[in-house]
RNA sequence: GCCCGGAUGGCGAAAUCGGCAGACGCAGCGGACUUAAAAUCCGCUGUCCGAGAGGACGUGUGGGUUCGAGUCCCACUCCGGGCACCA
């Protein structure tokens, strides 16, 4: 496919038209290459093609074939991720070195896909885990760092004591380590770097908006709430003696003076300070490694006190596990009166309960009667001077006075953390930096780049980074002042491959940058991308993220890196996703094997519309097989010579074939070019062979021709190696990819009557068949006559008459 | 605990805008062809009542809106996925 040319001039009206219906979207300039663009997730190399892949390839893959036989540009490549931690792990299980059976996976995976017949553009194939990569990702770190978007800081990470090991959660298994099931993980402090994705977080937020139309709504919102912007107010408490100030964050500030207590993070700093070290380093590391499921909601009291600033009170400083250190400042203010979770948590230890919020209409409530905190807004009372504003308003002023009096201010929080990219593994692109004892710590420069891992080192899994153990890697000079030096021995994150790789496509030879920005802008964004939904906040948080950066740096001028987003449902196999990992997989060779991939393919694709879920079950290959080869020995026996020109319908068989021809055409193209439910499009075609099949001995030799052929390419996109294998036994020349796809005739498919359905009183009690278009008036004389009508109608005042043309008939009689 | 989905015959599912529930396929049953089997072709197939004509019921549960609800609203149940206990 690679290469191939295709005629502007008649395709940028379809392009225009097809964008242009929900106004959403236009190419700009008619001198913008017709382009569409579909992409896959990157696969995982684990050399094994499952039916999950399976079905989301299909989609992918009909999809490209369907935009080819329209005419489009397609840029379909495919990619592969190093995948950092199964390598890893395979290379320490099997004694293999990671690089290798990386690349030996790829080569599996490869030759499967190929085998499915699936259309990428396999020279625009990249892999994440090659050293060019490798160079890419470095230099956007270094870019990232000359702007202050790529630091260092401490942060907790898992830590085996037995392996000595960091761990990933998926290593952490029930508090223990995955392969020392008794040995519980410790939570460990150490510098890490990060990207600063919060500095982009209104602009990620806001820019939703944009994509309202081409992605899911439940993506959206995953976003929305990931980034989980608040406003609210900042408010200090002071401990007590000491003044030292707590800073809490609240969305509820006219709640304040119900404040009962002060709760911090165990791993805020001042639990260190008030003296309760010992007990909060604990309970921080039990939250840390335990499921937020099993995690009871404890608590303790420091014994010390801290003093409300807005009434004055003076409230005791606890110490709770729910308080998350990461978000807002560490520490909550709780109001038992007004918030559910802080109910709970006084009435368990018994701290006050003060009520200070009255229901617009309603009563205060009752401090020893409770038995629910109010948690809507209302009217203040018990506030001091705040006491009869509402809540609206007094959030507004509260937040005025505290920043007039110094003790806070009106504040924006996210949700949304830095993204943090160290791992210590060896298996992934190096980080660019090193350290040294006189200049502290140094970019490699850019001239310098890739760092290149070291070839030979022993995977152990145990110990610290692999990279430390390497001392031809470790030292290393100062690239500032020459005196020796300690490279960073932690590797990236893979999640920063797959935030920029389908930039690489548009120019994957490039050795002189990323990639051009000319080639991309012809390009990009891309147009139609396709993954699953389990990437909806992770991987499309951080490629939105990576877009606006680069865009930053002038490489880009857009701003968001996806136009249209579809996300496939998982496969689901025994209540599980089918995966690898759970080792609930269907292999497609046995099926490929017995009836060939067309028919595993196509009997994927119809079982469910791809953005559901699809519980797998073998029963009901066979069926497909069944139809692929009716469809094949009914065009073997009917084939004749293409028809030179248009054919005339002869008779009503001719017509009624002709009818469902393009009522077909007209069904499997509005399922392409909108929702892409592939089952029903197959069933349509399904439909339109046994209507062929039945008619087959009555039918003109040109309509029957037509017939063939249309079937045919309708088929292509589902069934590529059966299409063109009947192409050519229709006697075509050429590939069917290049056929182009066909225009249904609104003519022709044109039904001349339809039969409609007559309800008394909401019940269907008869039909009739009328000519089509019947209007309103006499649609209801007609229905009225139906003999079952007249009598059910018998006796009773008919009140009123809905009609709906085309549709039904309903009396409302009594 | 929080966020996002889902639930329709024996099974996978369809019903795209509130308008005939169950398209298409699987499984099953009956028939044709065959010495027989396979393959193929034709027909039937939501449940219950009825000899039949026909009737009643029916889209996880309970309410509601409507002439009319699988579809919209409220409250739940169960299942799946994700998570960083989101103040």
């Amino acid at each position: 496919m690679a290469g191939k040319q295709y005629k502007p001039a008649q395709i940028e009206p379809k392009w225009q038209r097809y964008w242009d219906e929900n106004g959403v979207y236009r190419t700009g300039s008619g001198t913008d290459r017709p382009k569409y663009y579909v992409l896959e997730m990157l696969p995982y190399p684990s050399g094994v093609l499952h039916m999950g892949h399976v079905r989301n390839y299909s989609i992918g893959d009909a999809l490209a074939r369907y935009k080819r036989m329209q005419g489009f540009n397609v840029l379909h490549p495919m990619g592969w991720d190093s995948f950092g931690l199964p390598a890893e792990n395979a290379a320490i299980k099997h004694n293999r070195d990671p690089r290798e059976w990386t690349r030996s996976n790829i080569a599996a995976m490869k030759r499967q896909l190929r085998s499915f017949g699936f259309s990428y553009d396999w020279d625009r194939e990249i892999s994440s885990c090659e050293p060019e990569y490798y160079r890419w990702n470095q230099w956007f770190f270094l870019r990232m760092w000359e702007r202050g978007l790529a630091y260092r800081k401490k942060s907790a990470v898992n830590w085996c004591p037995e392996c000595a090991t960091v761990l990933a959660n998926e290593q952490v298994v029930a508090g223990c380590c995955w392969r020392h099931e008794q040995t519980p993980v410790e939570q460990q402090e150490r510098e890490q770097w990060f990207f600063k994705t919060t500095a982009y977080a209104d602009e990620l937020l806001a820019a939703l908006q944009e994509l309202q139309d081409g992605w899911p709504e439940r993506v959206l919102t995953m976003q929305r709430n990931w980034i989980g912007r608040s406003t609210g107010t900042e408010v200090d408490f002071a401990v007590e003696e000491s003044g030292e100030p707590i800073r809490v964050f609240t969305t509820r500030v006219d709640t304040i003076f119900g404040a009962t207590c002060v709760i911090l993070a165990p791993a805020h700093p001042l639990v260190e300070r008030l003296g309760c070290g010992e007990r909060g380093r604990s309970m921080a590391a039990e939250a840390a490694t335990k499921a937020p499921d099993d995690l009871e909601k404890r608590g303790f009291f420091t014994g010390r006190y801290a003093i409300n600033p807005y009434s004055g009170a003076k409230v005791p400083i606890w110490v709770g596990n729910f308080v998350l250190m990461t978000y807002g400042t560490g520490a909550i203010m709780a109001v038992p009166a007004h918030d559910d979770r802080d109910f709970e948590f006084c009435r368990k230890h018994g701290i006050d309960i003060l009520p200070v919020i009255r229901p617009e209409a309603g009563q205060l409530a009752d401090a020893n009667t409770m038995d629910t905190a109010y948690c809507g807004y209302g009217v203040l009372e018990n506030s001091g001077r705040f006491s009869g504003l509402t809540s609206a308003v007094a959030i507004r002023r509260m937040s005025e006075h505290a920043e007039r009096e110094g003790f806070g201010k009106a504040a924006v929080s996210f949700r949304l953390r830095d993204w943090g990219v160290s791992r210590q593994r060896y298996w992934g692109t190096p980080i660019p930096m090193v350290r040294c004892a006189v200049c502290g710590v140094v970019p490699v420069p850019d001239e310098k780049l890739p760092v290149l891992l070291p070839p030979d080192v022993k995977l152990t899994g145990s110990g610290e980074s692999p990279l430390r153990e390497c001392p031809d890697f470790l030292h290393t000079d100062c690239p500032r002042c020459g005196g020796e030096a300690e490279r960073e021995s932690d590797t990236m994150d893979t999640f920063v491959d797959s935030s920029w790789y389908f930039y690489r496509y548009a120019d994957p030879k490039n050795s002189a940058a990323p990639y051009e920005s000319a080639t991309a802008r012809s390009w990009f964004p891309i147009d139609q991308y396709i993954g699953g939904v389990e990437h909806a906040v992770l991987h499309l948080i951080y490629c939105r993220f990576f877009t606006k950066v680069m865009r930053d740096l002038g490489v880009i001028d857009w701003d968001e890196p996806v136009r249209r987003l579809f996300t496939q449902g998982m496969v689901i196999r025994n209540g599980r996703k089918m995966s690898k990992n759970l080792g609930n997989v269907v292999s497609p060779e046995d099926l490929v094997e017995k009836y060939g991939s067309d028919t595993a393919r196509m009997f994927a694709l119809f079982a469910a519309p791809p953005d559901r879920d699809l519980d797998w079950q073998d029963e009901g290959v066979e069926g497909m097989w069944r139809f692929l080869s009716r469809v094949h020995r009914f065009v073997a026996a009917n084939a004749g010579p293409a028809a030179a020109a248009r054919p005339r319908p002869s008779n009503s068989d001719d017509r009624a074939a002709l009818r469902k021809l393009h009522q077909t055409i007209a069904k499997v193209t509005t399922d392409f070019e909108t929702r892409w439910h592939f089952n029903t499009s197959i069933a349509a075609i399904m439909e339109l062979t046994n209507e062929l099949h039945a008619r087959a001995s009555a039918l003109s030799e040109g309509v029957m021709q037509e017939c063939l052929q249309r079937l045919t390419l309708m088929l292509s996109p589902f069934a590529p190696h059966l299409a063109e294998e009947l192409w050519r036994q229709l006697g075509r020349e050429g590939s069917v990819l290049d056929a182009g796809w066909p225009e249904s005739d609104a003519r022709l498919a044109k039904e001349d009557t339809v039969e409609i359905a007559i309800q008394v009183n909401g019940k269907v009690r008869d039909r009739l068949t009328i000519p089509k278009g019947l209007p309103r008036g006499p649609l209801a004389d007609r229905a009225r006559q139906a003999e079952r009508i007249r009598a059910l109608l018998a006796g009773k005042t008919v009140r009123k008459v809905i009609e709906v043309p085309d549709r039904l008939v309903n009396f409302v009689a009594f």
